[in-house]
DNA sequence: GGCGCCCGAATTGCATGCAGTTTGTGCCGC
DNA sequence: GCGGCACAAACTGCATGCAATTCGGGCGCC
C-alpha cells in the first residue's frame, strides 16, 4: 500500500563525515552552537579524532545544507539566514509538509501510528526538560513524519529546510519554550488516521503557520541583522557619552 | 515591491569546485553524461587542471544534490534515480514551482518580463538544434523562474530538483524531443504578467505534469533498472543462436 | 585615552603520498 | 569452450605538508 523503493543513502554515511554532520547538526538544533559560531576545521578534526580533510568535508556537507556558511580563507560559521530567507524556508517547508501529510493520509500502519503517538508522548514527557531537547524532539516529529512517505528526495528537502527553521528560531525567536505546540502534532496524526487529507494538510499548514508567525512576528531588526543598519538610528546621538566599540562587539 | 535580501552564493563559488560542478550539471543535463556514467576523481582532476582534492569535493557536492552516487571505495557514477523517486521529484518540483510563480504574480518588473520572453524566443531558435540544447534551455526557463522570487532557497530547490527531473527525462523517457511546450511557458509568463496567481499555478501544475505523465507513462522496467530483469524474458530462449554477453554489454 | 599599523599566530586552500579496497584480466583446471 | 581463481592495475580514503591568507594583539603615534 504504501511500498516504495527508497536507497536511503545519498552520500548520508560515508562513515566519519557523516557522524560529525550529525553531530554539529544535532548542536546546531539545540542552539547549543548559535549561529554565528565559529567551526575551525581543525578544532573539529581534533574533537572527533580524524584529520582536517575529513571535518572539512563535513562542513562542506553542511554548508549544502545551508545550516553552514562557507567563506573563502575564513573561518566556517554556523549560518544566520537574514529574516526574509527564514519566512521564505518557513514558506517552503508548508508547502512540503502539506505534501508530506496528502501522502501520507489514511496509509499509515498500525506499527507507523504507534511511532508517532510514541514520539509524542516523548514530546509531552519532555516537556519538564531543557528546551533544547524539546525543540529538538518537535523538529524530529515532521522529520519522521517525512520518513514515512518513503520518498528519500522529501525526507531530505523537509529535513534541510526543518533545520534551517530551526536556526531562525534560535535567531529570531524569544525563548518562549515549546514554539512547537504538542497538541497540533496529535491533530494531525488523529486526522492523518482518519484518513482525512484535506483536513490534515490544513492542520499542517496552520501549525507551521502559527510557529512561523510566533517567531517572526516581525522583521525585528534587534536580532540576527547586520549590526550596522541597526546602530543606524543612533549615530546622530554625537556629543553622548558611551560611544558603543563597533569593531569589539562585532558578533561574539 | 519585490525586494529581498540574498546573499545567493552558500558554499557555492569556491572557484574551482563550483567550475567543475557546474561543467559535469550541464554534461548531466545534456545528456551527455547519462545515468550510470562513471567520474573518477583522477579522470576529472586531470581534465579540470586540479588534484583528486577538488575533484572529490565537487562530487560530494554533487551527491548533496542528487545528481551523482557515491558509493565507498567506489567510482563516482551519475545518479540512476528509480521511477518511484523520479516520480516523487516531479511532485515536489510541482508544489515548489507552484510557490514560484505564486509569488512571482503581477510582481514581474518590465526587465524580467523581456528577460523571460528572451528565454522562451531562444527556447523557440533552439528547436531545429539538438535536444540536448532543447531540454537544458527548457530547465533553465524555471530556473531562471525560481530565481526572480530573490529566495536563495527556493532557486536552490527548485534548480536540484529541476536537474533530478532532467536526469530522469535521460532515463524514462524516449526521445521524442521538446518535452517541454514552449507555448506552455509563454501562457505562464502572461498569466504571471496579468497578475493572476490563480491560472499561472494552475498552469505551472498542468505543465509540469504533463511532462512528467509524458515521460514517465509506467514504470517501464525496460530501462533504467536493473539488466538482469529486463533480460529474464529472454532466458528462455534455451537453444537458439546469439546468447547475450552479460558481463561486456553492462551499461555503457 | 583612542586610533591605526604591523607582525606573529592561527587558519584555510590545495597537492601529494601511502594504505586499503575494488575492478578487470589473464591463466589454469575442467 | 567455460567457470573460477589469482594477481596486477586502478581507484578511493585519509593524513599530512606547504604556501597563502586572515585574525588578533601589542606597540607607537596622535
Amino acid at each position: 500500500m504504501a511500498g516504495r523503493a527508497g536507497t536511503g543513502k545519498t552520500a548520508e554515511s560515508t562513515d566519519r563525515v557523516s557522524v560529525i554532520c550529525r553531530a554539529l547538526r544535532r548542536a546546531i538544533i539545540e542552539q547549543a552552537l548559535e549561529p554565528g559560531a565559529k567551526l575551525p576545521e581543525d578544532s573539529l578534526g581534533e574533537r572527533f579524532g580524524v584529520s582536517r580533510t575529513i571535518a572539512r568535508h563535513a562542513l562542506g556537507q553542511l554548508a549544502a545544507e545551508g545550516l553552514v556558511e562557507l567563506r573563502r580563507n575564513r573561518i566556517a560559521v554556523v549560518a544566520t539566514p537574514s529574516w526574509q530567507e527564514a519566512r521564505d524556508a518557513f514558506d517552503i517547508r508548508i508547502e512540503l509538509e502539506r505534501l508530506v501529510v496528502r501522502q501520507l493520509a489514511g496509509r499509515l500502519t498500525k506499527a507507523q501510528i504507534a511511532e508517532l503517538t510514541a514520539h509524542v508522548d516523548a514530546e509531552d514527557r519532555a516537556r519538564d526538560g531543557t528546551d533544547a531537547v524539546s525543540i529538538r524532539l518537535a523538529t524530529e516529529f515532521h522529520i519522521l513524519l517525512a520518513h514515512m512517505t518513503n520518498s528519500p528526495i522529501l525526507v531530505r528537502y523537509v529535513s534541510e529546510v526543518a533545520y534551517r527553521c530551526c536556526l531562525t528560531l534560535s535567531l529570531y525567536s524569544r525563548p518562549h519554550s515549546s514554539e512547537c505546540a504538542i497538541n497540533e502534532h496529535r491533530a494531525i496524526i488523529a486526522a492523518l488516521v482518519k484518513g482525512d487529507a484535506a483536513k490534515a494538510m490544513e492542520l499542517m499548514h496552520g501549525h507551521l503557520d502559527s510557529v512561523a508567525t510566533r517567531a517572526l512576528v516581525a522583521p525585528t531588526p534587534q536580532r540576527g541583522r547586520d549590526l550596522l543598519d541597526i546602530l543606524a538610528p543612533y549615530a546622530d546621538e554625537t556629543g553622548s557619552e558611551r560611544v558603543v566599540k563597533l569593531p569589539k562587539a562585532a558578533r561574539r
